[in-house]
RNA sequence: GCGCGAGUGGUGGAAUUGGUAGACACGCAUGCCUUAGGAGCAUGUGCCUCACGGCGUGAAGGUUCAAGUCCUUUCUCGCGCACCA
């Protein structure tokens, strides 16, 4: 009997699928299947683990396709601009040319090792310059829509590497290819505008098919959010303290928007002012606003205090606050005053009523005349700075505007702060302060990246300036910090630190104030409210108490009508109470404990509404959060009866707590009061003006609405999103066709003149001064300007690593063609891409930019589908055995080659590299695995050769039985082909081998033929060396040619059927029956009962119900 | 912190629409065989128990005749992003 020898067999096989039969047809009739893998990067590793399975699959479903009868294109490239070409060719003293070509070699020749069904006709390398001619031309196309521009920016920058990068390109700070710190510099740089791609990179993918994993990634990548923009006035407003009512220590301040009134009569030139009867006194015309629009008060006061009536509104003045002791009220004033001015139309005056007259007549007086009156003007000072105001003419109002996606946190927004770069951030530095901002803003700009985001203390300084709060009129500090980053929504931000965790840190930090202005609100759903019921508000205490001998927290735990409920200790705050008071009280009458001390307050109130049935009202509860300490319980006072028999004190550790209180709003209780939580969820509108009681979520969008109208807010969208930077300064890349000419500016090369060939070079070291090495090869950088044919200089910026693989797969479709990157009816007949498979680690790198390339291309009518991929699979990565990414370094490192030729061969370590896990699962390899498979592969070998060396009966006692398993097998290995169940489909082929291996004890008959054929064609996609060896040793000719086995249900009806008998849902019997009976429902139930088993667990119990569910073959007795 | 995913034997992993938990493989154990090979064949292998039986899918609760699967809460781990307002 022939062995089974891997080495033998599969070079022998792999010479024969040299004759091209992998080719793709163009055009062919068949229906075409593109199933695309990433290409790899030729490094001098040579192939490694992971690559062997993303193709071994891409291979697997291409066979599995090809069977079937498609037209598959399985193709493959390289992707060999880079950084890592480069350091090879430095180490081992060659070109990145001929580097790339010896790597190129390997790869191909380890992938052909694997018996991959490749059409290796349309292969390619990135590096070729008659694909680069290509990538260049793209180029050059998105120079012309304007989507490629140069840029002066501050980039990220990798001294290691001595070049710039992407965002993308930098994880946690790090180059994510060397891992060293990646530092600012600011260069001029080629930038792609993905940006304006934002809206439809999110969008498209609802057109195809990828993970969720991947889709939710680049969605998050992109960070779209809706929010608003707010404006906030700078509050410029002079502040005057008056010297004759001096402010008093010992009093409050209170506040007052006041307004002073300016008529001005053109006739006269002179201006209104009135003069007191009861005092010696002369003042300008004024009064509160009261909460009316300033022109309109400013309107009524000049008629009650004047009777002129027919003015025209010039323009506010100013606008300035004093402070000041107002007798009459024994407060201190906080005056918020508006300087407006009139000019008076006509005489007309309406008669003023009794008590104004009495107090007040109207007199009109010159600038001069006014100025001169300091005696008898009370806030003279403010007045002649009004007038100096009126001097200066029209004021520019100065603004920030801020971004914000919680506009329904407004009213609780306590400060701003901008961004260290902030554009406003000098200006607005008050002298006093100038000196800590500017040191600050310094120090900011220094930190690195890696610096930034190790270091999250918050940091900030104070810059002495104020902005008005547009809804609350509050005033705010400016703050300068490097929490909030320029490159983001406006680089300013409004902080609201009662519902924002960074600006709660920031604000504790720095004894900023906290407020309120959402209130979680919850509905019991035990107890909700009942309809028609009054909703009754109430102050309830929930109070936390730590024993701080045993460090266990005290809850209550609720019997009667509400068993099973945890909460903390809680009552109800009486009328002039104190909640520490009630708190208190609560402990003593429910559980006997006192003697503790009060040590935290919550800043939060939540409230949860209920229906208190016993009082036949709805409560709504607005509760606070206490925390009490208590050194050691000594014995508990007796409590009350009823309160003992509704519930009982436990003692829990703290880190319990959270798992044993039961309602919702008791764990949010616990979490703001203990974990210094935020509340930033959606609840009710508190504090908040005219929006109080509103849903937060509601209330948001009216806000907005509200600020719109009065001109100060828009609505906006933001993107995470920048633009993707382009330039490289190394010289291992496709060169930038652009000449800069000193007359001409920026021209592109001309068509003809592309490919812009990479100069063969000594010396392609790296530069430190932002300069690529090509900037050094003055033959090659000295060209003539396409345009005026003037001396002009070349871009010596080469593009990054992934503007190659952004098309290559069009390349695919027509591989070899000179006058364009693809024919256009070649790509209109592949179309799109039906299958990428591909690593998760490219998610944001190369699929984004892919899908954006490809984008655009469909925009200028050169491809036909707007997506380049119809679906997306990620294979898992594959571990060291140990658990642990593989690594040179940890030398742990499996080579797919070693495998083979240590006489496993590539059948089995495709076998075991599939059979592994889930394919898209992570997972450590199993060198055991391949041991498994292989012995799989030569039970399979064996079974063969012992069929074809047996005497086969025309007929045979278990034909049946073997047909049964021929046609699961071929259902199974199909259903999980198409549903990628890889592993599994092994799993079935190796359970049908099992079982024919027990059946051919019976003897060979004549359908083994069929059956064995059939167990070999499935296996092909994943073993096709052995499949074809044992395909034509069964005299099938080539199984390729053969097709797809198909299967035929008829097969797998069984005679008979075993039921399942459960009593009370655990397995107590089984009982045979005949196929027939089985659809009997009566009969099976009967049977079902008469099980000796069954019996033992019915018998003298009451049989409640027999459920039969025919589907299952199980019958479940529910007895009682 | 936010987003996504996952917790099942000693291990990798199966389990359809809620219906026999642990397929298949590795490992281990016992035995057989031998052309001594990295074999091959047979049997066994979730845990507790002599057994009857009981317990078992991270934890707690719920829905159901029946839960790995559905619901609620919670813990842990992995991945991605991260001071993104």
């Amino acid at each position: 009997m022939k062995r089974y020898n891997p080495s033998e067999i599969e070079p022998k096989w792999q010479a024969k699928w040299e004759d091209g039969r992998y080719e793709a047809k163009d055009f062919s009739e068949k229906a075409k299947y593109v199933m695309l893998t990433e290409f790899p990067y030729p490094s001098g590793d040579g192939l490694h683990l992971g690559h062997t399975r993303e193709y071994t699959l891409g291979d697997v479903i291409a066979r599995y396709r090809r069977a079937k009868g498609e037209n598959v294109l399985y193709p493959m490239g390289f992707d060999a601009f880079g950084l890592p070409t480069e350091n090879y060719a430095i180490k081992n003293g060659i070109t990145p040319q001929e580097a790339t070509a010896r790597n190129v070699e390997t790869f191909t020749k380890q992938m052909k090792s694997l018996g991959y069904s490749i059409d290796w006709g349309r292969s390619f390398s990135t590096t070729d310059p008659d694909y680069y001619k290509w990538t260049q031309w793209l180029f050059l196309q998105f120079y012309k829509a304007g989507l490629a521009y140069q840029d002066e920016i501050a980039i990220n920058w990798c001294p290691a590497c001595k070049t710039g990068l992407a965002n993308e390109e930098v994880i946690g700070g790090l180059h994510e290819r060397c891992e060293k710190p990646v530092e600012k510099k600011t260069l001029k740089q080629w930038m792609m505008r993905i940006t304006d791609y934002a809206d439809r990179l999110i969008d498209g993918l609802r057109t195809v098919d990828y993970p969720s994993r991947i889709a939710d990634q680049q969605v998050n990548w992109i960070g779209r959010s809706e929010g608003a923009e707010i404006e906030f006035k700078v509050d410029d407003r002079p502040l005057f303290r008056s010297e004759e009512n001096p402010v008093r220590e010992d009093k409050e301040f209170t506040k007052r928007d006041f307004v002073q009134v300016h008529v001005y009569d053109p006739k006269t030139k002179k201006y209104l002012m009135v003069k007191w009867k009861k005092q010696p006194w002369v003042s300008c015309v004024g009064g509160g606003v009261d909460g009316r629009d300033v022109v309109e008060a400013a309107r009524e006061e000049v008629k009650e205090e004047t009777g002129y009536v027919d003015l025209e509104f010039k323009r506010v003045v100013g606008e300035y606050r004093s402070e000041f002791y107002a007798a009459n009220k024994d407060v201190n004033r906080d005056l918020s005053a508006t300087a407006v001015l009139f000019e008076l139309k006509s005489g007309k005056r309406e008669e003023m009523s009794e008590e104004e007259k009495a107090i007040q007549e109207p007199m009109w007086m010159t600038r001069a005349e006014i100025e001169s009156s300091e005696a008898e003007m009370p806030a003279y000072k403010e007045t002649m700075w009004v007038f100096g105001e009126m001097d200066k003419g029209a004021r520019e109002e100065r603004k920030i505007k801020v971004f914000t996606t919680r506009a329904d946190t407004i009213f609780g927004a306590t400060f701003m702060v901008l961004a260290p770069e902030h554009p406003m951030v000098a200006e607005l530095a008050t002298d006093e302060q100038r000196k800590v901002v500017e040191k600050y803003v310094k120090t900011a700009g220094a930190k690195s990246e890696i610096e930034r985001q190790e270091n999250k203390e918050k940091t900030g300084v104070f810059t002495g300036a104020y902005v008005i709060n547009p809804a609350s009129g509050e005033r705010m500090e400016i703050w300068v910090a490097d929490y909030v980053l320029m490159g983001y929504g406006e680089g300013a931000i409004m902080a609201v630190p009662g519902h924002d965790e960074r600006d709660f840190e920031f604000a504790m930090k720095f004894g900023l104030p906290v407020k309120q202005v959402v209130m979680s609100s919850g509905v019991d759903p035990k107890n909700p409210p009942k309809e028609g019921l009054e909703m009754v508000e109430r102050s309830t205490v929930f109070a936390h108490l730590r024993d701080k001998k045993t460090g266990k927290f005290a809850l209550l735990e609720w019997h009667e009508t509400l068993e099973g409920v945890v909460t903390a200790v809680m009552g109800g705050v009486e009328e002039g109470e104190t909640a520490e008071e009630a708190a208190l009280k609560e402990f003593e009458e429910e559980v006997g404990i006192t003697g503790m001390k009060l040590v935290k307050k919550c800043l939060w109130k939540t409230s949860a509404e209920y229906c208190a049935s016993h009082k036949g009202v709805n409560r709504k509860s607005v509760g606070e959060w206490l925390l009490f300490e208590v050194d050691g319980v000594g014995e508990r006072a007796q409590v009350d009866e009823k309160e003992e028999r509704q519930h009982t004190l436990i003692w829990v550790d703290e880190g319990k707590v959270l798992e044993t209180l039961t309602p919702d709003d008791q764990k949010l209780g616990w979490k703001l009061l203990m974990e210094d939580g935020v509340f930033a969820g959606v609840g009710e509108m508190v504090n908040s003006g005219k929006f109080n009681g509103k849903r937060s979520d509601v209330a948001a969008v009216e806000i907005v609405e509200w600020l719109e109208e009065k001109g100060v807010a828009r609505r906006r969208t933001t993107y995470k999103l920048r633009d993707w930077i382009f330039s490289r300064q190394r010289y291992w890349g496709e060169p930038i066709p652009i000449i800069h000419c000193d007359r001409c500016g920026v021209v592109p090369v001309p068509d003809k003149d592309l490919p812009v060939v990479l100069p063969e070079v000594e010396d392609y070291e790296p530069t430190d001064d932002g300069h690529s090495p090509l900037a050094s090869v003055k033959e090659w950088v000295e060209v003539k300007c396409p345009k005026c044919g003037d001396d002009a200089e070349r871009e010596t910026d080469t593009m990054p690593n992934w503007a190659g693989s952004s098309w290559y797969w069009l390349r695919y479709f027509d591989a070899r063609n000179d006058e364009e990157f693809a024919a256009r009816e070649k790509l209109d007949y592949w179309g799109e891409v039906d299958l990428y498979l591909g690593g998760m680690e490219h998610t944001t790198l190369h699929l984004l930019y892919s899908r954006f390339w490809h984008q655009f291309l469909h925009d200028q009518g050169l491809v036909p589908t707007a997506e380049p991929y119809a679906a997306r699979r990620g294979q898992g990565i594959v571990l060291a055995t140990d658990g642990t990414k593989m690594s040179k370094s940890k030398g742990n490192v499996v080579n797919p080659s070693t495998v083979i030729d240590d006489g496993y061969g590539a059948d089995a370590l495709r076998t075991a590299i599939v059979f592994l896990a889930p394919y898209d699962q992570t997972t450590p390899w199993s060198p055991e695995g391949v041991a498994g498979t292989y012995r799989f592969i030569n039970r399979v070998w064996n079974l063969v050769q012992e069929y074809l060396e047996a005497e086969v009966v025309s007929e045979g006692a278990k034909d049946a039985e073997v047909r049964a398993v021929q046609n699961r097998v071929v259902k199974k290995v199909s259903e999980d082909l198409e549903g990628m169940h890889f592993n599994t489909a092994v799993a079935a082929l190796m359970e049908g081998v099992n079982e024919l291996f027990k059946l051919k004890l019976e003897g060979f008959s004549e359908v083994w033929q069929g059956v064995l054929e059939d167990l070999v064609r499935c296996m092909a996609p994943f073993a096709p060396h052995v499949a074809a060896e044992l395909f034509e040793q069964l005299g099938g000719g080539s199984v390729e040619e053969a097709g797809w086995p198909t299967w035929d249900e008829k097969y797998l009806v069984a005679s008979e059927a075993e039921v399942v008998v459960q009593v009370n849902g655990k397995l107590r019997g089984k009982v045979v029956v005949a196929a027939e009976d089985a659809k009997d429902e009566e009969k099976v139930k009967a049977m079902a009962l008469e099980q000796e088993n069954v019996q033992k667990f019915t018998e003298g119990k009451k049989v409640v119900k027999v459920i039969y569910v025919a589907k299952r073959h199980l019958v479940n007795v529910v007895v009682k």
